[in-house]
DNA sequence: GTTGCGTGTGAATCACGAA
DNA sequence: TTTCGTGATTCACACGCAA
């Protein structure tokens, strides 16, 4: 039996039991925070739904690694069939168990896209001194195959790093204060709760609003909230009842923001397309014009169809531009100018009154 | 047939060939730097459209995966076998292969302590705008088995690091300028020349003088060069024939530093906020220096951990001030001084550069 | 000598929609 | 499924030359 899609809400139940009732291609991201440790948590259990016991000899380690990975290929299997094509996913780790998460992703098709390390500013230190200080997790990002045209608010990444490329290492604090969801008696709820930091960069970079994020190891609902608040539409999973009930509570309090606080800066491939013509024809860029690029090294004039030519050359803006450099290709909004109070002035220009025109009108 | 074990030399073969002719149980450490398999498809070009000089080695390919991990399990194999019980191993990857580097050696028996992160201070951008610029590799450090008595030199880790603990993530720049090998082209001999300060960090943290260092990856030698000037005995193995000859030259013209300069000792430092050792490490102020004070009264040399010496005495930049003038206490970094051009500067101008300032975030 | 500008380059899985 | 046209896209350094 399968579910139509239930949008915002939380489960309580085991996470591919409640993965298979839902319907294939039907969520535009998955965050998976899932168990580090076979001895933790007793989530695990062999395929014949024995459960696993700690011992730690060496053969039985090797069972352990077995089991682990029988789990992690049978939850990532069931996330990869709910993700719809251009869907993208988030695995954090360490590396007791990221190693295996990674080359079972690979195994199953997933293609990665970056690894990324989240950095702690407030990690906690190795109190033997036998090692480098742990202060680090690693999270996997992936499309779900390589052909995937999968979401990256690339110019919200970059707004977010003072106008330079996000990189692949994140500093980010831990989970503390007030944020640290606790119990009656004072006690942090959940021992690895995320910080809210981290779902809101993943989430602003990897989704659109209105987007369905599904997260099956839900836990105390970082996830959850975090969409709710970023106006994304969640589905957790959570088999811990404790949990789920202090997720659904944190989820419920949450509030949406405004629509003005939702928007991030805009990707320059998904603003509307004008034709170069366009210009031509309202004669905002009459045929006859000269436009130059930068250097005033090649020039070439507009003809009423909007294409330039340029000595018996005749083509797009892009494709003279190209053309008169010698380059494989040329953006022709960038590359010519036009003279404008004497000074040359790129034709791009043009469009971005155009943009500002429509979106004000 | 199996040799007896030969040190501080270089050898051209198969390393899995040549692996198998050393005796087992011989050697205190391996660093390896195995193909990464990288998947380019295509040419990339920058946004001025020259084109970027991918990795497109031969020894970079495989089939699949399954081909690649056949040729992981078998090296690591043999790397294991000829690490003796105590022995660890560096392996870097990125995230097309250290996924499966990590969990197989897990299945082997390995033991990992850590994961690295080389964060690089001047990575390749992401040109196209399409994922978060791959800005770091990861090295996995394990031990042969969960019983080692592995080494880790934790005082001069923290040395290293202004006397906080060593964390996971490590800040060095690429290898570039002087110290990338070029052919008589001007060309970068190897695609991958691992940097100095790195192979620096994983010897000093866990090695000790006269222990036997493997490198079955060799390429143009960092590892068999840094080895000889730090005092370690090395053997290291590349297939290539162009890189064993860098590899050899480069190791012969290395000379291995005094022994009162190779010692590294544990220290009580101040934590300002670019650590003294980083700068050690990058060469910037090699092991060696000798460093004065303003009016040339008094001396001390600067060692590998970023500890100075002077006569029985040793300690960090601000303890060493202190001592050597009576004073109370120190600042270290306006107290030293550097010869540049025959006079003498701060040693605190090494702070004001914009790579020292970045270091610290 | 110093400063500043132009150029080159690094382990990179680097577009996408319409027809 | 394939082809084709449009047009989006770079950071930190090292080095050489000019002012």
């Amino acid at each position: 039996m399968s579910f139509e899609l239930p949008l915002d809400q939380i489960f309580r139940g085991d996470c591919i039991e409640m993965m298979q009732m839902l319907p294939s291609g039907s969520v535009d991201c998955v965050f998976a925070d899932p168990p580090y440790n076979l001895q933790l948590r007793g989530e695990l259990r062999r395929p014949d739904e024995s459960v696993v016991d700690g011992v730690d000899d060496a053969w039985d380690k090797f069972a352990d690694f077995a089991t682990y990975d029988t789990f992690t290929r049978a939850w990532l299997g069931e996330a990869r069939r709910l993700m719809h094509k251009d869907a993208t996913i988030w695995v954090i780790g360490s590396y007791h168990n990221v190693f295996r998460l990674g080359a079972i992703m690979q195994d199953l098709g997933f293609w990665i896209l970056n690894d990324i390390v989240w950095r702690k500013s407030n990690p906690m230190p190795n109190f033997r001194g036998r090692r480098f200080t742990n202060a680090h997790e690693t999270l996997i990002w992936a499309a779900r195959g390589p052909e995937s045209k999968y979401r990256f608010n690339y110019q919200a990444m970059k707004a977010l790093n003072d106008d330079l490329q996000m990189r692949s290492d994140w500093y980010l604090p831990l989970c503390t204060g007030n944020e640290r969801l606790r119990n009656t008696h004072g006690l942090k709820l959940h021992p690895t709760q995320k910080p809210e930091s981290l779902l809101h960069r993943v989430l602003i970079a990897s989704t659109h609003v209105e987007d369905i994020v599904l997260d099956p190891f839900c836990g105390t609902g970082t996830t959850t909230a975090m969409a709710k608040r970023l106006g994304r539409r969640y589905i957790g999973i959570e088999r811990h009842p404790d949990y789920v009930e202090a997720a659904l509570g944190r989820t419920q309090r949450e509030v949406r923001l405004p629509p003005d606080q939702l928007a991030i800066t805009p990707a320059r491939r998904e603003a509307p397309r004008v034709p170069f013509g366009s210009f031509v024809e309202r004669g905002e860029l009459p045929a006859g014009t000269t436009l130059w690029d930068r250097s005033r090294r090649v020039k070439a004039v507009v003809t009423p169809d909007g294409s330039l030519v340029s000595g018996q050359q005749r083509g797009s803006i892009h494709k003279m531009g190209a053309l008169l450099t010698g380059a494989a290709s040329c953006n022709g909004w960038t590359f010519w100018h036009m003279e404008r109070d004497g000074a040359l002035v790129p034709i791009d220009v043009l469009r971005t009154t155009e943009t500002a025109l429509r979106s004000a009108g």
